[in-house]
DNA sequence: TGCAATCTATCTACTGATAGGTAGATACAA
DNA sequence: TTGTATCTACCTATCAGTAGATAGATTGCA
């Protein structure tokens, strides 16, 4: 695999976990079983590195709503999936949506990053507003912030407290008000 | 002031913006004027202030909860001063819940931090569903559950994006089901 | 040959942490 | 009242470890 790949992948998994400022570039060239210098070349300041994270993160899951609004045909179907993602990653990866975790730090990293995680936020409440409108909502836009807010919010507490019930009450109801 | 208060003060504060492992001893006793190794008199090791300021943070809002109850006589007034604890502090503090913060990057944080970050969603989780309870809600846990992590993922976005109108929505919504 | 990717070796800055010392307050016994 | 002891809260000085980062050599493939 491409080490850039890689080192974004790796990377990706910690920052989930641990947030940006406890991962090191150590630790990553260690788990490649590479040395730290030649993380450099690939992203020559960690700013690099957490910039091309986010972004590429972000570009994920704008694939990923894309895929959904060509796959499902209703709004419900859509925000259905919608939840799936952030349960499955919850779920079988145990990891938390990136930029909720960078979110929680944000006034400590760097302005590059930070606009991607406020441009992930800004992508997924209009997606999610595009539903909530096709569904004939009142407030469409409130309705995409908080169902944002919420799976994001669950997740966290979910998983710092090793309890998927808060998280299972948050999917609920957002499937809820789907009425 | 007490020199330990103020310690705690500082830490809070910043690990509400920055997160854990963004604060250092240095940053603290610059800003009150001391050097490092004073802090360590106090706080012997990070984890020690971490522990003392989740357990103070937790031990603060137990006690905003118990003012709650027994000024305000019906539960859809208490879940609105709920609400207003955290509009409170984003708008006039721009801080983010601490345990919302820390408990993004809980996967490296010590364990005695972690303890408390999971009693403090234990306790308020406990409160608001006894709040919901009085109300006569169907599954008052899943309301808890489902209105903490609402605040708290909108406290996140909304401090990270720079944007109020995520917590609004998110307060609206919470208001909105006290019907 | 030439480029891509990695290496070795090293740097500076900063991290949490410790040892040992000191000024000032307090307590108490002679 | 004086002398001694103790305690608190800070200090200076220093440590080992780790952070991100860089320069320049080396390897290996096209």
């Amino acid at each position: 695999m491409d080490s850039a790949t890689q080192i974004l992948d790796i990377a990706e998994r910690r920052m989930r976990q641990t947030g940006y400022n406890a991962v090191s570039y150590r630790d990553i060239a260690a788990e490649m079983g590479i040395k730290s210098a030649s993380l450099h070349y690939h992203f020559p300041k960690k700013e690099d590195l957490g910039a091309a994270l986010t972004r590429r993160y972000s570009k994920k899951f704008s694939g990923a709503l894309h895929d959904i609004s060509s796959r499902e045909p209703t709004p419900e179907a859509r925000i259905k999936a919608f939840v799936d993602i952030y349960s499955t990653a919850l779920k079988q990866r145990r990891l938390v949506c990136l930029c909720a975790v960078l979110g929680a730090e944000s006034e400590g990293l760097p302005d590059r990053v930070n606009v991607e995680i406020k441009s992930f936020f800004d992508q997924n409440i209009g997606w999610l507003t595009q539903q909530y409108e096709a569904l004939g909502k009142a407030s469409p836009a409130n309705h995409a912030k908080t169902a944002l807010s919420l799976l994001s919010g669950a997740m966290v507490i979910s998983a710092s407290s090793h309890d998927n019930s808060i998280f299972d009450a948050a999917a609920q109801s957002v499937l809820a008000g789907l009425d």
